[in-house]
RNA sequence: GGGCGCAUAGCUCAGUUGGUUAGAGCACCUCCCUUACAAGGAGGGGGUCGUUGGUUCGAGUCCGACUGCGCCCACCA
């Protein structure tokens, strides 16, 4: 048979190699570079999650940012100018984990910088050697820049549509100088601000960390019932897990109505060891079933601590320090200062054992301490309980106290913002209600964005930190540490009279959380904020509701007073079979280049559209092979239409049931625009998908003998004749052969592109057969282009028709190309009307070669057939 | 303790504003190596819709209660 010779049709094809070929193809093209528009309404912007590069990528990367892409995809064949950068978390703590154990270094920034230092071949990660802040940010850099190629080489194998060259870092020169210039207009409003308070404290990492950044998890200890002493000698026992926070002890505290210690409120008590005065108060959040009914409060033992403290103004007696051991000299509040010695410079859990031991021996230790597990704050990177250190940290308002600001944040994100699913928004009001501080953003690392501020020194060489140099803006971005403050000279550093730099980094939130602002151009390059800001959609999984998607929504309402885009789209978690969160500790994580190299990136990326909005997805192998099979059923329904003849319009379709077909698609298309426009890639793909299948298994199989010429409708006879060589001969194709060709063809082309969001590959490989261009760029279709009219009714009743013959060969057990010698098709005398104008095309499809008898009678279609033996 | 979500076939999930006999894919069974496709095709079996009360002519769908599972937040003396 010869097709166009436009047409390029392979004689196998195959999906091995796709990605190769269209990645490269893309990659040469810019397919998917931004170009700007006249106006902002012709562009469709995504703030695309920067992935910790430090990590590594599952499969629930995978299927979460797939569904961006597809939502991508579609937008670009609405004709929108797609706006879609992709960054990198490179900055921040996971990197330095990351350095230090791949080079077994460690930060000393006491250690000058070495410009020959080279790391060891054989990383020792128990013995790291000690290098300079420059020289381990050197190291950061190097082993990002190595990072970030194999993730941006996976989401091009996925086929993610990202414009390459707007990449961002967030440790990049110019995110720096995003993120300082943010940083300097927070504190010129006052919203940025330095405190002095007791901040949540990583002994490990030796930093502090935000209240977003807590996890909860057990933690094994001990009740321990300690006896404080009241003035007439008599015992209070008090319970406590922390024995070894005696020592901080500031006060007894009760609830206000328990009758068992109204007669010790306002009097003082003695602690067992250390000849401490201690005020027994009353506070409502005391629980009189809790423990003894009374607690010790330390500064600080725990958050609950905290709240005593500052309410009830005690004193301050921090023992602790950032390394997460006692303190070496005896605090000046210890009356007995030879019962602190044993005690002095003791890890936490060293000082606990001994005073156990000390209250054992002076009686004060009623009964032996009892099992429990209690749940502690841990830094969800760290691995050890945080203690709680007074410290001096860098704050933005974030609502957590100002209840004005809270109320403005929840109108914000709570009801202005889109969110698909829309019950997501609950996770931020939740939130936002019940943050209890502001946002910390100071961290005392090394990689990260430094503080651009200096502090002048006094003769005594104190910083003076009430009065910060600030950096001009127009020398962003800065490094306070290698930078004079404006003013001074070099030699003035850390020189009484002088000048010192603010040492810390930002979280890495803090940077992140302007993610829009680095990517749109804010402050660089006004044109394109303008046609980006704020941006359509704001794509992540659930678990950082209340980190990044909350301090986005921070830093553009106090910056722009406006939400920093228009919706959020919520991706919910790949978890196992077993619908366990994956994890590395568990060994449950599916590695995503296997599972693309196993089944192809259009089958994975199939899996992942099949995941709703929001919903978490068990992983399951066997459904990658469903997507599998739908992207070679793609290549060879291709194939098969596209060789049953030449190129034909849609104004030669004039059939009943060709037309019917096109009617129907018409239901498909606006079906599928409708979901797309509400965010539901998976309703759009179900409804394409269902249809596909149904033409491939029906609707190619009626059509195709007419379509190839060998039946004419009129005479039930071939109009054309094949020669010996099996070429054809073309005679002029009947109306009723170009009728077929050119509804399939026009489905066909249909098809592909409500498909190419979701396959781009296997699309753009059919696509490119007959068609120019990029299908990716090709328009979304539309209603109207099928612009002919037809009875969808027709092509269900001849789906049932064909199913009915079908299932009689098959209760035969019989082969599908078995005869008919006779069959009768009962049912409404409606339906038997719409079959009798596909009466031509039933018999070609299934062998009748005698009579058609019609019954009319009520009820659904029977039909019943007697069988011809297959002919040899 | 507060909030959110889920519960439909062995598994994964659809099921629009209540409306005939509750659907799909996978898995399973039977048949067919048919000139697009055997990594295929055709056909078939399989569900008391978590329990329970109510509203209604009619409930998988709406309302109440309960049970189980998951997630978020808080508490953690």
């Amino acid at each position: 048979m010869r097709v166009n010779a436009t047409w390029n049709v392979p004689e196998k094809p195959g999906l091995e190699g796709l990605e190769d070929k269209w990645a490269k193809t893309w990659r040469d093209n810019s397919t998917y570079a931004f170009v700007r528009p006249e106006s902002r309404d012709q562009v469709f912007s995504i703030d695309t999650p920067p992935p910790t590069v430090s990590g590594s990528l599952h499969v629930g990367h995978v299927f979460s940012y797939t569904h961006t892409d597809v939502v991508a995809r579609y937008q670009r064949m609405q004709g929108k100018h797609v706006f879609y950068p992709m960054g990198w978390d490179d900055n921040g703590l996971p990197t330095e984990r990351r350095v230090q154990n791949y080079f077994g270094v460690r930060c000393d920034p006491s250690i000058p910088y070495d410009p020959e230092f080279t790391p060891p071949e054989k990383p020792d990660p128990k013995r790291q050697i000690a290098i300079s802040r420059r020289n381990f940010i050197e190291l950061c850099i190097q082993l990002t820049a190595v990072d970030e190629q194999v993730f941006e080489d996976l989401w091009r194998h996925l086929g993610l549509s990202v414009d390459w060259d707007t990449l961002y870092a967030t440790i990049a020169p110019s995110t720096q100088a995003v993120a300082q210039r943010a940083f300097l207009h927070n504190l010129a409003r006052g919203e940025a601000y330095l405190s002095y308070a007791p901040t949540l404290w990583d002994i490990t990492f030796q930093t502090a960390v935000a209240q977003a950044e807590l996890e909860d998890r057990e933690y094994p200890g001990f009740y321990h019932r300690v006896a404080f002493h009241a003035p007439d000698g008599s015992p209070i026992y008090i319970e406590t897990t922390r024995p070894e926070l005696i020592v901080s002890v500031c006060a007894l505290i009760a609830h206000p109505d328990d009758v068992r210690y109204q007669s010790l409120f306002g009097s003082f008590v003695t602690d067992p060891l250390f000849g401490i005065q201690i005020p027994v108060l009353a506070h409502t959040s005391a629980e009189p079933d809790k423990g003894a009914g009374i607690a010790m409060c330390c500064t600080f033992g725990d958050l609950t601590d905290v709240t005593w403290w500052r309410e009830l103004n005690l004193p301050t007696r921090t023992v602790i320090g950032r390394d997460g051991r006692l303190q070496a000299e005896t605090p000046e509040w210890v009356g007995n200062p030879a019962a602190y010695e044993p005690l002095a410079g003791k890890t936490t859990y060293s000082a606990r054992e001994a005073v156990v031991e000390m209250l054992r021996a002076s009686g004060d230790l009623d009964g032996e301490p009892k099992p429990t597990v209690r749940m502690a704050n841990f830094y969800e990177k760290g691995d050890k309980p945080l203690e709680i250190v007074a410290t001096r940290q860098w704050y933005v308002s974030n609502g957590g106290k100002d209840l004005n600001l809270r109320g403005e944040l929840l109108r914000r994100g709570g009801e202005e913002l889109e969110w698909v699913p829309d019950y997501m928004r609950n996770r931020f009001t939740n939130w936002v209600e019940g943050l209890n501080s502001d946002w910390l953003i100071s961290r005392q690392r090394f990689f990260g964005v430094p503080f651009p501020i200096w502090y002048p020194l006094d003769n005594d060489g104190e910083p003076n930190w009430e009065s910060p140099i600030l950096a001009s803006e127009d020398l962003l971005p800065i490094d306070p540490m290698s930078t004079p403050a404006p003013g001074y000279a070099e030699a003035q550093r850390d020189q009484p009279g002088g000048f010192t730099a603010d040492k810390d980094v930002m979280d890495t939130w803090a940077t992140s959380s302007l993610s829009p602002q680095i990517a749109c151009g804010w402050g660089v390059d006004d044109e394109l904020f303008n046609l980006t800001f704020p941006m359509d959609v704001a794509p992540q999984a659930h678990d950082i509701i209340r980190t990044w998607l909350f301090t986005r929504v921070v830093r553009s309402h106090l910056e722009f007073n406006s939400l920093p885009w228009k919706r959020a789209t919520i991706s919910g978690f790949v978890v196992d079979p077993d619908r366990k969160k994956m994890s590395k500790s568990k060994g449950n994580v599916v590695v995503p280049t296997e599972i693309l190299a196993k089944f192809g990136s259009d089958a994975v990326r199939w899996r992942a559209a099949m995941a709703r909005p929001g919903a978490d997805s068990p992983f399951d192998e066997t459904q990658m092979k469903v997507g599998r099979r739908l992207a070679v059923k793609v290549l060879n329904a291709s194939k098969f239409v596209l060789g049953m003849g030449s190129a034909t319009p849609i104004s030669a379709v004039t059939e009943p049931i060709d037309l019917a077909l096109l009617e129907a698609l018409k239901g498909v298309v606006s079906a599928a625009t409708a979901s797309f426009e509400a965010f539901d890639y998976t309703s759009a793909l179900e409804v394409t998908e269902a249809f596909f299948w149904s033409f491939c298994d029906d609707t190619i199989e009626l059509l195709k003998e007419r379509a190839y010429g060998n039946l004419n409708v009129a005479q039930g006879t071939a109009s054309t004749e094949l020669s010996d060589t099996g070429e054809s001969t073309q005679r002029v194709p009947s109306p009723e052969a170009l009728s077929a060709r050119a509804a399939l063809q026009t489905a066909l082309n249909v098809l592909q592109r409500l498909f190419a969001p979701y396959l781009p590959f296997v699309t753009e490989e059919v696509w490119s057969w007959w068609q120019e261009g990029s299908i990716h760029h090709a328009a979304w279709p539309t209603v109207a282009e099928l612009s002919v009219e037809g009875d969808v009714a027709l092509l269900s009743a001849v789906a049932e028709a064909l199913s009915g013959i079908r299932g009689a060969k098959s209760n035969a057990k019989m082969s599908q190309k078995t005869a008919i010698a006779r069959i009768e098709f009962a049912g409404e005398a409606a339906s038997l009307d719409l079959l009798k104008l596909a009466e031509n095309d039933l018999r070609a499809v299934g062998s009748i070669k005698g009579d058609i008898v019609w019954t009319p009678q009520p009820g659904p279609l029977s039909v019943s057939a007697e069988l011809l033996a297959p002919v040899e």
